[in-house]
Formats: structure tokens, sequence, C-alpha cells
DNA sequence: GTCGACCGAAGTGTATACAATTTTGCTTTC
DNA sequence: GAAAGCAAAATTGTATACACTTCGGTCGAC
């Protein structure tokens, strides 16, 4: 199973969600998804439902596909889940590090200074993400990598809506605070620097800007 | 979309892989299912693919689907990962807990106790992962109850092939203490019990009954 | 004029048909 | 006798066909 071709439109809806050339509550009808992409109803579908489990996505039985759009409460209580989930990550990685592992997330800094100069929004959004996601890796704890990077993408759509320039230049130098707490293996400062980089980024989310939605009931609310 | 047809092919097949009626390495043929619930093959993938993503089972490409053997490593993870999780769960829990919270993790210990002395082993593996994700639920954060519910069960195989009734009832004189530890807000007695108890329940893990498998690389490695 | 019922169009849910790939067992060859 | 090759059978991957539900609009009753 797991064709190439179902990833191929995961990947492609995915973008289009993520870069909001598909608004929240849009709807995804799967014969025109199927002609756009020149493939039968069937990969469409399959696509379809690997996106719900990313929750990119609503299924709604026998309406259809709709881009969800995730409320900032949801995007409160992963931001609550990842501050416990990586306050401890955080303190197992400095009684482990290694001096390749500190040049490694240097390196990965250096990337995101260069997507958030570029304006490469969608970029910089990812790269920001992958820092952490990159820890884990740098742990050798898949479960771990996985776990993380399926929170911080669950949120991706918000924090793409709500994140400015200034905020993504502002969380890079917060990266660079907590690698060089890790180098110098102090892991109250790292922990502390880790948890409350977290919170500045949840905190910029919050000023709630609307979000366009075509869901009636909750325009209404 | 999501009827219920392929709900309940999803839950019978959950029920055997996890009662081990279906050993690790089995094959999954499509047709043979759709023969056996008397449905169509598409139902069927769409069941095995939500297995897949339960890590259940896994899915090659053109070869099939097969019972999952996770690896000792991975639950080992899945455990690191809990408890960096569930120490700073039960620590925020202490923060905000409230008298019917209390009641409603004492009730769910009732529960615990009645599947073990029944010797209903599925019963029991379920209950007392549920008791972490009562924890979660009970703290209104539906991502957490969420995240840690797929932990749990990403490790249900392991915790199923290996937990005896003697450690079954260990972990529930654990959560008694941890809920009572909870109820004095002795939020560093409850954080250190509930990171023992997840170092007692991996621990009862690891001495390695070999699992049976079919697959001949690994069975030789 | 408004509300409700009905009918057609459109879309999803399931089954089946067909294509492509893998598996298997036999045959051939060394 | 073992290994390689080939062909048939079985199985997965994809497309299409059909059934059933939902959505929109029109017509009719009040």
């Amino acid at each position: 199973m797991e064709t190439s071709t179902t990833h191929h439109i995961v990947e492609s809806l995915t973008r289009a969600i993520v870069e909001h050339r598909l608004l929240p509550g849009s709807k995804l009808a799967e014969q025109k998804l199927a002609d756009h992409f020149g493939v039968s109803r069937t990969l469409v579908r399959q696509a379809l439902f690997q996106l719900s489990q990313n929750r990119l996505i609503r299924l709604e039985p026998a309406r259809g596909a709709f881009v969800a759009a995730p409320s900032v409460e949801e995007a409160q209580q992963v931001f609550a889940v990842r501050r416990m989930l990586e306050a401890e990550m955080t303190r197992a990685f400095v009684q482990q590090v290694t001096p390749e592992q500190i040049v490694a997330l240097k390196e990965h800094i250096q990337q995101e200074r260069e997507a958030v100069t570029q304006g490469d929004i969608t970029g910089r959004t990812e790269l920001l993400g992958d820092f952490h996601v990159r820890m884990a890796e740098l742990m050798n704890n898949d479960v771990l990598a996985q776990v993380l990077g399926e929170l911080i993408s669950r949120c991706a759509l918000i924090t793409l809506m709500y994140q400015s320039r200034n905020e993504a230049e502002h969380s890079t130098d917060e990266h660079v605070a907590i690698v060089a707490a890790l180098e110098a293996q102090d892991a109250d400062l790292a922990v502390r620097l880790m948890h409350e980089h977290l919170l500045h980024v949840e905190a910029s989310l919050t000023f709630d800007r609307k979000v366009p939605t075509h869901d009636i009931s909750l325009a209404l609310a």
C-alpha cells in the first residue's frame, strides 16, 4: 500500500492549506480534486483520510471534507502539552549533550536566520518548528521526535496565520539562547528558557485576529 | 466519510491483534477479511489504513498488511516520552485539583481492581492505561488526553504481551498512591510516584520473552 | 409572501471490474 | 540435486459503476 501518488496529493493539499490558498472551511470535493490531479476518487479519498489524521481537514459523514479551522483554544492546549514535554526533553538533553549535537543545532539556527531574512514565511515556520523536532532526533528517540512533530504540525495552520516576522526573529534569538544554555550544560537555565520560549510563541498567537470561516454556526457563535 | 462499518472492522481486528489471536507478522489478506466481514475490499482497505496509523499493523507496498511486531526498543522510547509528559502533567494536575477529580480517579481505580480480580486481561490492560488518559481528560486538555492515548495504545501490544497479573495489581496499588498524593496536593511526591510508576511498568516489560515473529531477517538477526 | 414538500442535481459511500505486481510452483538447465 | 527462469495464480493498486444521502430550487398550499 501507500503509493507515492497519494503522497503527492497529500503534499500538494498540505501546501495549499498551509499557505492559505485554501481557506479554513473550504469544501474539498472529491471529484474536483480527482480531475485536478488526473486520478480517480479512490486516491483522493485516501489522501483526504490521511489529511484528516493530520487534522488539516475535517471529514463529515456524507457531507465531505473541509479545510480545518483550528481554534485558538486547541492551539493553547497544544502549547500546554509542548511545554510539559519539551521542558523535560530539554532537561534530558543536557544530561547527554555532545559537541556534535550543539553544532547540528547551531547549523539549524543558521538556516532559520536565512529563511527569516529572505521573508520565506512558510519555510521559516517550518524551520522554527523543526528546531524542536531536531532536538528530539538528536536524542535518538524517534517516538519523541514524531510526537513532537505531530504536535507542531497540528497548530502549524494557526502559527502561520498569526506569526509576524518580528516574532519569527525573536524565536530564532531564543533558540540561540537555548543552545547556549545546552552547551553550558546549565539544565535549569535551558529548561527555563525553553519554557519561556514556548510561552512567548503562544502569546504571540493569541491576539485574536479573526479567521475567515465558512462555517455559519461558528461565525455566528 | 468515516462510517461505522469500517469502525467495526477496526475494532474487531484490534481486539484480535491485542488478544493475540493474530500473531505479530501474520499476513492480513484483504479479500479474506472482506469475505469474513461480508463487505468489499474497499472497507477493509480503509480499516487497514486506519490500523496502520495506530501502528497495530504494518503496510508494505504491493505486499499487503502484516500484524506489527513492536520492538522493546520502541516501547522504551514510548515510556521515555511518557515519563517526560506525565511527570509534568501530574505537577500541573495538583495545581488545579478538585475533590470531584479525586472521586473520579478513585472510581476508576475501583474498576481496575475488578478487572484484575476477574482475570480480564484485555480489560485490565485497557483500564490501567486509561487511568493516565483519565487524568488528562480531567484537566480539560483534550489534546493531552489524545496524545497520551496514542502513546499508550502504541505499546499496548507489548504491554499485553509482557504484563503479568502480579504486575497489574502492583500498578493499581501505585495508582492508589498517586491519587493519595494528588489529594494531599503534594506535587513533588505525586510527580515522584508517577515517575517511579512508569519506570516500574517499563521494567516489568523488559525481561525479554521472545516474541514469535514471521519476519525471517528479524528472527535471525 | 412565507413555509413546507417534492424533485432533480450533485456528491459521498460501497461494490465491482480491471490493471499491475508479487508470489508460487513447475520446468529446464547445469 | 540445486538454482535459475518462466508462467499461472493470487494479491494488491487504481478506476469505474451504482446506490444512497444531501443540497438547491421550484412549485404549491395556506
